[in-house]
DNA sequence: AGTCTATCGACAACGTGGTTGACTATCTAG
DNA sequence: CTAGATAGTCAACCACGTTGTCGATAGACT
């Protein structure tokens, strides 16, 4: 520290970069025929698949209570990018699958994320953008393991433990 | 993206790396007297700095409204981090200002901070910790332009536009 | 002075998205 | 067969944003 940015920089923007970047992927994607898709429906068809999951898997893998979980569900059924299915060797289950639109989505996602890396890549040149990365995931290490997803959270960020 | 790291990886990382840091910087200074400061405090308190402002100046720097703003005023005057002082020369405005305990939390998280990035600048060299934090910079850019703070902005993630 | 308009801060109502708690149905171990 | 764990759903609640409204004040214009 004893020479240039101060500490406070690095939150904002890594903040600020990964605001950007969604930003942009959620525009493209609101361009090409999904324009009712938010970040989290991302996130949460990406914890469904590849195999689907339960409610209650994808509110442990999203680290949120399962209720939570059935809401975002609600939501990707509404908009036809996951179906409900029960599991007929667990009548208990209910099997959330991603739907040919879901894994569209999905795919298109992963090509513009690619496409919107590539634009960076460019600008800083294919070595530093590797290095960056592999430098990200040295921060985003605590207590040697990774940080877990954690999308979640309300009041993380606000005013109340 | 002939090479390596798929381009959702990025977000990610980018995301998990604020949360390691954020978390980090608060677990320390619950550990040192402030213990129920949140990461939006730390913000606000930012944005008030270093003349004060009203609750509709810290919305609008904030990019919430001013009712949303002076729900946070309220819960930094709660918290003894900043108190509310009329204006004598304008009697509708209200000036929020920073109290010593606030300063006291700035600065004792500006030293975190600096403290937290020393850490990894360590673990990467302070080249690459330079390099890196200026690329951020690039990537956090959009249109060209900085992309504001915005913090807020209930439901950016969530199940609606 | 008087009036019009913009702004401040406050109060109320509402919406979204999380939480916990309770309940039933079902699976599994003993 | 029974006991306990677990799935999903319903209901209540809470946090934190929103918009709408309002009275008070400031400033500009007649």
């Amino acid at each position: 520290m004893a020479d240039d940015a101060p500490g406070f920089a690095l939150p904002l923007l890594l903040l600020q970069a990964f605001r950007a970047i969604v930003d942009d992927l959620h525009e493209e994607l609101a361009r090409a025929g999904h324009p009712g898709v938010r970040p989290v429906h991302g996130f949460a068809l990406q914890a469904i698949r590849p195999q689907g999951a339960t409610a209650a898997e994808l509110g442990r893998r999203l680290g949120v209570s399962k209720q939570a979980a059935a809401k975002t569900i609600d939501a990707l059924e509404r908009l036809g990018y996951a179906v409900r299915r029960g599991d007929p060797a667990d009548g208990r289950r209910k099997l959330v699958c991603v739907t040919p639109r879901g894994v569209d989505l999905l795919e298109l996602s992963a090509r513009l994320l690619d496409r919107i890396r590539g634009d960076w890549a460019a600008r800083l040149g294919q070595e530093r953008a590797t290095r960056l990365e592999r430098d990200l995931a040295t921060l985003a290490e605590r207590d040697g393991a990774a940080h877990a997803l954690r999308v979640d959270a309300p009041g993380w960020f606000g005013h109340h433990e």
